[in-house]
DNA sequence: ATTTATTTTTAGATATAACTAAATATATTT
DNA sequence: AAATATATTTAGTTATATCTAAAAATAAAT
């Protein structure tokens, strides 16, 4: 059995693999969950000695099978929870991150089927994020980062890939919420912005914004 | 903020009171989870630096205020997702207690609400056990435990004082449930158990199961 | 190719929570 | 009231997870 902490460890590792990291490097784990990257390697020689790891010294980090799986299991766990939190408690899409954060931990696999069953089977949560199945599988949509997608073009608002308060409570503000539509200008050379209309009124979204915004791949 | 091993303790202390002990014991805590009387020591005069109980060496311990409220609202949580975990997930009676042990210590007071908005308010947990109100009460109901009711007289049974899965189960194949019907016959001087009869069925129950099953008393 | 900067690891300390064994206090017998 | 038994506490150790400061390795810049 796993302690909160190794389970969060791994979860950082998988984030940050399914960000585009092929090896994660220390201090990006230390970054992801505000500790030291002294922390970070003491923790790594722990999860390797509990053989959830590959680690070479100064060299970055993968998940193997077995970290694999516990990590999807917890993203699985804490998707489903906020959706349990928004869809039955009423809780709103940008107060549900840190109590997930604690249920997710919660140890009982016959309570996941059933909260599972009881929802549905959804297969995205209240962000738009996929679920992982029970057997651990990450189903890939075809989606954009509005970052990246090409300009002069529409799109639906999929979801986002944040789930920090003041992000989601700054796209309220912006009336942006999953599947809303929106058409895309162009991009700023200068500092990455791009330039967006929603029911025809113009705005200007940031770069730091549009890298947790998926977009529908038309 | 406190770990879940402090609560633990606090609600272990509540629940030796609340089962008659004025001052409780070092020796009973320690049974009570199962842990070792010097564990509990250390325990204890850590939660009196925090000032949660009344503690004085070698003579016993209370709750004092604060360590009542956070105590009685670990209760709250616990019979809450019982009751949820029952009612809305499809669980047996038997099977909830672990997974609500781990349940009862998530922080969110908004998520208690919400639960408790979800569930209707519910007065009692799927064992027929009060669950305390928000403002910290527990409703007090008029039951005796058939290890201590009358002779010849008749009852119907309105809850367990203990929910581990080999009680419950055995209550399963005893065909004893939340309103069961049962005529009291007399109790055995020499074992204390008692005879009943469940639908005309003659049956004899130890003293080990009357003392935690809760009987109306009219 | 050296120097400088950055990243990562190690060493040493601290805090929590558990344990065993020994010491002390309280309760029970005789 | 002394002896014995039981209950409780203390002392000392272990394991986990954290931190700061220093050392070592790697990467970047000159």
């Amino acid at each position: 059995m796993n302690t909160f902490t190794e389970e969060n460890y791994l979860k950082a590792i998988l984030s940050l693999s399914l960000q585009g990291e092929e090896l994660v490097s220390t201090n990006s784990i230390a970054a992801e969950i505000n500790t030291s990257a002294a922390s970070v390697s003491d923790m790594l020689k722990k999860l390797q000695e509990k053989k959830l790891i590959i680690y070479k010294k100064y060299n970055g980090v993968s998940l193997n099978k077995k970290g694999k799986s516990i990590a999807v299991s917890i993203l699985r766990n804490h998707r489903l929870w906020e959706t349990f939190l928004v869809r039955k408690l009423d809780f709103n899409w940008d107060e549900v991150h840190d109590v997930a954060e604690q249920l997710e931990h919660i140890k009982s696999e016959e309570l996941i089927d059933k909260l599972d069953s009881f929802l549905n089977y959804p297969k995205f949560d209240p962000h738009g994020e996929v679920i992982p199945t029970k057997e651990g599988a990450i189903p890939q949509t075809d989606r954009v980062l509005l970052s990246e997608i090409e300009e002069n073009t529409n799109g639906i608002v999929l979801g986002v890939t944040l789930d920090e308060t003041s992000f989601l409570q700054y796209l309220n503000k912006l009336k942006i919420k999953i599947g809303t539509k929106i058409q895309i200008f162009d991009r700023i050379d200068f500092d990455k912005s791009v330039n967006i209309s929603i029911n025809n009124k113009k705005q200007n979204i940031s770069n730091e914004v549009a890298k947790h915004l998926l977009i529908k791949n038309k």
